[in-house]
Parts: structure tokens; sequence; C-alpha cells
DNA sequence: AGTCCGACCCGAACGC
DNA sequence: TGCGTTCGGGTCGGAC
């Protein structure tokens, strides 16, 4: 699913082939990807329209023009640009783009969840500022900035990561992973973390997305970059899908449960809910919270 | 105000 | 084999 480390890929191949270019045609085939608006006006709309930059936040790619007005594109969940397109038929191509360099810019989505959203110029701020926090690889997502944005809230942490206000990009998967690194576990109330517990918990969100972006994402299923390849992130996951296998840290059998109404790994050990010394888990592995070696 | 949950989709995996 | 059912995932809007 394409959360901030797969936009990211597809943005740094967009960004340099687009630039520059003029949209020559564009070809919207599924209504459902611009409503309310019309497929058709919102086509017209980017005709001749020049690429002046491709940009991300959070999980939106944004296509900026030398017009000024913006182009917002949501891939949630099965979206995903290819470029240069393959020629062949694909039932599921949902847009297409021609470039004046001749080229062709296709969109697909399997299921259709995705999200094309005209703005005029000086929109953008307001309309990002209503959905997302700040950036979580900015200089701007300090500890201090993360514990404002968690305190008082009583929703479980898990929550708090995949709410976009809190901190932008972060879905299902690299929520797990990121809880895993920062021995935090998925239920735990976000405003009663400490500020240790917090500091760790941003460079644990960090180091994932990081992770993900050097491995040019994760491909469970449908996920493609913009040159058609599988990312490489899944091959590295240490919690996420990992139900019964060992803790890569302490060797206990992860456990998934479900969190904010998904499907949450994580590993009992080492991500206790009420820290302490004489837990079930403890004594049944006589290990205390994750200190073993693989 | 904060939190929860159903709706939106459709292909894959599962159960019988 | 074939059919029907369940699941998942990000975001929004309505309900509590």
């Amino acid at each position: 699913m394409p959360e901030l480390p797969e936009v990211e890929t597809i943005r740094s191949q967009l960004a340099p082939a687009l630039a520059g270019r003029r949209f020559v045609a564009v070809r919207i085939d599924d209504a459902r990807l611009t409503r309310p608006e019309g497929p058709a006006a919102v086509a017209a709309e980017l005709v001749d329209e020049v690429v002046r930059d491709v940009r991300r936040r959070g999980k939106y790619l944004i296509f900026e023009f030398a017009s000024g007005r913006h182009l917002l594109v949501h891939l949630r969940m099965t979206g995903s640009f290819q470029h240069p397109a393959a020629v062949r038929a694909d039932p599921h191509r949902r847009a297409s783009i021609t470039l004046d360099d001749g080229s062709e810019v296709a969109y697909r989505d399997i299921r259709r969840f995705g999200t094309w959203t005209v703005l005029e110029p000086g929109e953008l701020h307001d309309y990002l500022a209503a959905r997302i926090g700040g950036e979580p690889l900015e200089r701007a997502f300090t500890t201090a900035a993360f514990r404002r944005a968690l305190a008082g809230r009583r929703t479980p942490i898990k929550a708090a990561l995949l709410d976009q206000r809190a901190v932008a990009g972060v879905g299902n998967i690299y929520a797990d992973e990121a809880l895993w690194r920062a021995r935090i576990h998925p239920q735990r109330p976000a405003g009663e973390l400490d500020a240790d517990e917090v500091s760790a918990l941003r460079r644990a969100v960090r180091k994932a997305l990081e992770l993900g972006i050097a491995r040019r994402g994760a491909t469970l299923r449908d996920y493609r970059d913009a040159g058609g390849s599988s990312g490489r992130m899944q091959l590295e996951f240490q919690v996420y899908g990992r139900e019964g296998e060992p803790c890569p840290r302490c060797g206990t059998p992860i456990e998934k449960i479900r969190a904010a109404g998904r499907g949450t790994w994580f590993c009992p050990s080492c991500q206790q809910l009420t820290p302490s010394r004489s837990r079930d888990s403890e004594r049944r592995t006589g290990r205390g919270p994750g200190r073993r070696a693989r």
C-alpha cells in the first residue's frame, strides 16, 4: 500500500522526467477519480499545464504547474503511475497523460480508491493544513512537536500514528515497524507516552520510513514504482505480516491483534502494554523486554 | 472535541 | 472444481 516511502519513490522518478514538460492531452476514464468534479472537465483543465515540479506531502503526490495550480493525487490502496507507460492494454488504467516529448504517463488503480484534485493557485497550503500534520523526515519534526501532537490523546498510539494530522505519511505497515523499533505496545494510550518513549518513537518512525525509501518501497501485492519495479522493503519487515515468527530481537513469537481497526503485528515481549518485571510473557520465556540477539 | 465505525472498492484467499 | 464469503487498507463523514 503506498505509504510515504512508496509515494516518495514514485515522486523521485516522476520529478526529473516531468519537470518542464507540458500536458498536451489528458484522458480520465474513471469518474470516481475526480468526483465531485466530472472527469472530462478535470482533464480539460489539465491540458496545456506545464509541470514545474513533482512534490510530496505525506501520502499526497503534488504536481506543481507553472500556472501556480496543483494537481493533488492520493494513491490510496492501489494507485500507481507508470512513465514511460507501456503501450499494451491495461484494464486497470484509469487515466493517461500525453507529454510534449511524446511520452505517456499512465495512472492505474485496481480498487479505484485513488483521487485526483485540481487546486487553484494559493489553495494548496490550506487544503493540506486541514488534512495532514508535519512531515516526519523534516527538521521541524522534533520530539517536542511530536509530544504536542500526542498530548492528551487517549486513543491507542497505533491509531494516533495512522491519524495523518499527528504525523503525515505513516500507514499500517510503517506504524507497526516503528512501534517495534521503539519497543512500544500499539495499544498504549498515545498521551501516556513519556518523553523518552516519544523520542524513541520519533527516531523509530524516521528510521522505518528512511529504510523504506532506501529499499524503494514495499511490494506486498500491487505496489510498483513508476518504472514497474517492485520494492524490496517487504524483505526486511521486522514484524509486519510475521505472526508466529520469532521476534528478530528476542525470539518471542510475533503476535497479531486488531488495533485501530487494522491488522497489527508486534512482539509481546519487547512491546509491553504495562511495563513490569512480572509479566506472564517474561515468566514464560525468562527474558526481560527485548535485550537478546536473534 | 475526541473517538469510533461504516462506506467506499475489488482481487485474493479461504471454507465448504 | 466451483461457488460463496471474508478480508484488507486510507480516508471521510456521520454517529456517539
